[in-house]
DNA sequence: AGTTAACCGAGACGGTACGTCAGGTCTTTCC
DNA sequence: GGAAAGACCTGACGTACCGTCTCGGTTAACT
């Protein structure tokens, strides 16, 4: 996950482990209580005991930092079968919603977006370790629908593979902009209401 | 639309009109070249042909600047009647997307977002110069649905508002999403499926 | 006293002439409480009830306003008669000391003094209001003394101004020195004892 | 020399030995050029080729900078045995002409003494660093005179200490004051006058 | 009694320097 | 040879004053 790997080495004392994960951990913390742009490597390294120099080691930057902390955020979504397409979109959604309630995911994550808008090194890091990462949900979610016989099967690959990026783009996006730039939560009765138009939007039919 | 507005006086040297022009201007064009986060305001201040103390004496900050800066070119918006639900839809998202396309927009307007989680100031700016000031377009395309009768009348004046946020939030966060994030771009196939999605979730008709 | 005597008009309205003296109180008061390198220009003219340009209007800068100002404060330097020599040395000497002890002769002089090694104007300046003005003590007590017979009369028109010259040096001399460099009271004790150096030097007899 | 001393350490990179001379000595060129007034401390860290913090980190201002920068032109003072006393003091009051008479000096000393009278621990700084530091010329001076039978032994040391100080604070106002304010040269004339002055006030006999 | 020219206050303006801070790099000692 | 420590260079920050300017408005002397 980290952006510099260099070829393993047999010689010299060897990078230690637990470094990495106080790195990430601290680079959350250091989030919640700054954010993003009041955010300062050193200050990371401190609150992790480690020094600066080690922290270039490992990381190009502040934004690939970022990205690695803030991705693990993600990695805690699940989707357990709770019977129904709706009640699926429903809880992951919520889940959706609540990681992007905590202050550590509010800040770094727009922020790391806004930088990417330059860097395409940075924006194949957040693809890859985010976007293209979580798409699992959606194709889950699918395959179990369409066992339920909620969603007919599409046969043809390519437009299978469209509709999951709409549908991707379509939940986070109205999540992020509501939660972020709205500043509106996205409780209960919003996600329910959301999930009814995705949900008639998808089948034709109501909920 | 700037953040620091006195009270008008009736003495002193009034404030060159021209300077805040020139100053948005410049702040866009700064942000194309460098992006938000290597955009100085000295730099700013110098192609604008202003000292840095005008730039200071108008606005809090980089972030207001780059907000007042930004909402301007979402103010070219527009709404045509392009006969039915859906070509406006498709018209007015097609103009969002070229709009998002470009890299003032692009660089500058996440990157507020993002500063404005842990601003409550910078958050109200934004919702007032950017968000509700475009949510006239869903109003303007839901009367005129209306007119038409592809859209029934909504008696609850409450449900009609939820109604209107949940589908700017859609609309502006699905577009932000492929865009920035996705880092794919909105072309005419996208926005002819996104629409189809939104307008089958709005009416439960297929267009 | 101005710096700034544009040839007199016979029309317009005149300069206020309260305003003047109200600056150079100011200018003093603001010496006392911020000495020289922290007192500003918009801050005197506040304090003198006028506008930045009324003042600039009549001085240079910073450095002539501060000359005029503390200048002022040597014209109440006096020499009565104290009966000899050595009493009027003493007197004057005190006098001056209790001047230079004031802050805002302290934090002036020094300052305009080490500005005049690098302006000329400001250098003659000083000479002007300050220096030449006050060498009338040295001329007097001489006269005085000669009259009482204390010191003898020197043929000699050159010598005589040279060994005027040399006095006030060393008077004024010892004692910014002592006062401002060695920090220490030139208090009557050490009056006492620069005063029988002084005479002796001058007379080549104990007083 | 420098202001700040903080405990040595063992670890870390060390500060730059070469860097602090290479300040000083950019410190006096700037001063040479410049002056006091508009001598700035971003000008003297580009001439010694040294970045602003590192200089920050060494002194705590333009005034202790200059402190030091100056004090160093001093040490250069001598007293070689001249065989008597008035050789003794006219070549030392000669050499401290000429110090004073360099711009650096001028445009320095007289600028942190003004700064000095509002800030204790600059006017001990100058204390220690110059004036205590030379006072060494004026002891060593009676010692030789003594041994020669010039000057009388004292033996109140509380006396013999006054009349240091009183003859350094004569020599030392004296010349400023000719050179600085009045200024005029302190040439090989005025010092045989001066030096005649405070031999016969010493010894109460002509020299 | 009007005219008129210079004054006055207020405050914005283009600048320059300030002293601080963060980003990254380099140099030292220790492990 | 990695790691901690901290000095280093770079460059932007936001502020404070500088001295100038542009306003609206005032004031006294000269018509």
């Amino acid at each position: 996950m980290q952006s510099r790997t260099p070829a393993p080495r047999a010689t010299g004392r060897p990078r230690s482990a637990a470094a990495n994960a106080a790195i990430l951990a601290a680079t959350r913390a250091a989030l919640v209580e700054l954010g993003w742009s009041k955010l300062t490597l050193g200050d990371v390294a401190t609150r992790a005991g480690v020094a600066k120099t080690t922290l270039y080691r490992r990381w190009a930057g502040k934004n690939e930092l970022v990205v690695d902390a803030v991705a693990e955020l993600f990695d805690e979504l699940e989707l357990p079968d709770r019977g129904t397409l709706a009640a699926d979109i429903e809880g992951v959604v919520l889940q959706f919603a609540a990681i992007l309630a905590r202050p550590e995911a509010k800040s770094g994550l727009m922020a790391v977006v806004a930088e990417s808008t330059r860097d395409d090194l940075l924006r194949e890091r957040i693809r890859a370790s985010i976007v293209e990462r979580q798409k699992r949900l959606v194709l889950e979610g699918r395959a179990r629908a369409q066992l339920r016989g909620e969603l007919p099967l599409e046969p043809d690959p390519g437009e299978a593979a469209r509709t999951v990026d709409l549908i991707f783009d379509v939940v986070a996006g109205a999540v992020v902009h509501r939660t972020l730039v709205s500043a509106e939560p996205a409780d209960e009765e919003w996600v329910r209401g959301f999930t009814r138009l995705l949900l008639l939007g998808l089948t034709g039919a109501a909920s």
